[in-house]
DNA sequence: ACTGTTGGCCAACGCTCGTTGACCTCGTGG
DNA sequence: CCACGAGGTCAACGAGCGTTGGCCAACAGT
């Protein structure tokens, strides 16, 4: 892509470009495939090099895994929005999130049934969507509840839409979803137990 | 398909007694590592026999799943419930029938990453959830996209407390999953469009 | 008693996978 | 000019997979 000599002498031989190429294509045969059958090989062939050399820079294919679905789902800081339309607010996140590239599909497909993805969709939920909700329920049973049923009507969507792909899921638009899936999360948030 | 003898000493050789056995193991084996690493080696020992039996009754690996996995969901006949109660009914319904067995949890497991197993669940979907959201939206688009909507909060539920394994989302009761969900399935079937 | 059918096992095939190690090729620093 | 190290290729390994075909043992019908 770029040339290559910038102004420094580091850099040289362009490693960086390949190491993203590797990247991009693991990231769309994950997403595509699973992790069982996206192949080391299939990703190096993507990517224009030879397998050995995914190797090299990620050690094996755990590693690769790893460096390729490094999600930070960028929720905003807690108080930027106003509590009364975080449901909106969150529902219109995710679906640009999702659609932003194959990363979210990358992870729920390999999630579902290799364990270190389940591991790392475990640990994103805690570190990251976890103190969003926290900051509005201190009670720690009650945040974690309120997550999880957020999290779950919000993996479903995904599931649905971009995993498995069912029609009428697909043909929605997302204003539509917003709309439908808004009013869903505002009550799990910030309802008063049922 | 099976020839041999009704009427006569039956259940001879025990034939009958491996199939299910063959069964049963593949259902607890694409439930627990999905499609790929669900291996006819490891389900026949599981079953206690050779690998070349499973070929020799259900022809191939695929064959093999479609057999294991036949999903009814045993929805009620449409009016059979009140219509103000359908959303806590279908939730209830569900969890009975995630927790039944590893049926479900196996189709979603090997729909997240297999052609054939998604094929599958667009069917079930199409085919015994969508009859009954008809019979309360006669406009086609209406049923469908309110049905796609429930799927996609039931499969979030069995997504986060059966494959991914959410802690919070395992640790609730299902009274407590009821209650919450309830009314977010009865919204989305009986609620006028937002 | 003979024979065909049925349930089952064993051994092998061809293939693909992740992974490894030897080798090649240059641009650069001394 | 030369050595070196980084970027990259090639060929092979051992293992595991789905699948096949041949063989064996025991029952059933004649």
């Amino acid at each position: 892509m770029t040339r290559s000599k910038p102004p420094a002498p580091a850099a040289s031989r362009r490693s960086a470009t390949t190491r993203t190429a590797i990247l991009d294509a693991a990231r769309e045969r994950f997403a595509a495939d699973g992790y069982e059958r996206a192949t080391i090989r299939a990703i190096a062939r993507d990517a224009g090099i030879d397998p050995s050399m995914v190797m090299r820079y990620y050690g094996n294919k755990e590693g690769l895994f790893a460096a390729a679905v490094a999600v930070d789902l960028e929720l905003p800081a807690p108080g930027a929005l106003p509590r009364e339309r975080i449901g909106h607010a969150l529902v219109a996140h995710f679906l640009r999130m999702w659609e932003d590239d194959g990363e979210l599909t990358a992870l729920l497909r390999v999630g579902a049934t290799n364990e270190a993805g389940a591991a790392r969709m475990q640990h994103i939920f805690q570190e990251q969507l976890l103190p969003v909700v926290r900051e509005m329920h201190p009670d720690p049973e009650q945040a974690a509840v309120r997550a999880a049923l957020a999290a779950s009507q919000l993996l479903g969507l995904g599931l649905t839409r971009y995993v498995l792909r069912l029609p009428p899921a697909v043909a929605l638009d997302r204003e539509e979803i917003v709309a439908w899936l808004g009013p869903t999360l505002q009550r799990y948030l910030t309802a008063a137990h049922p």
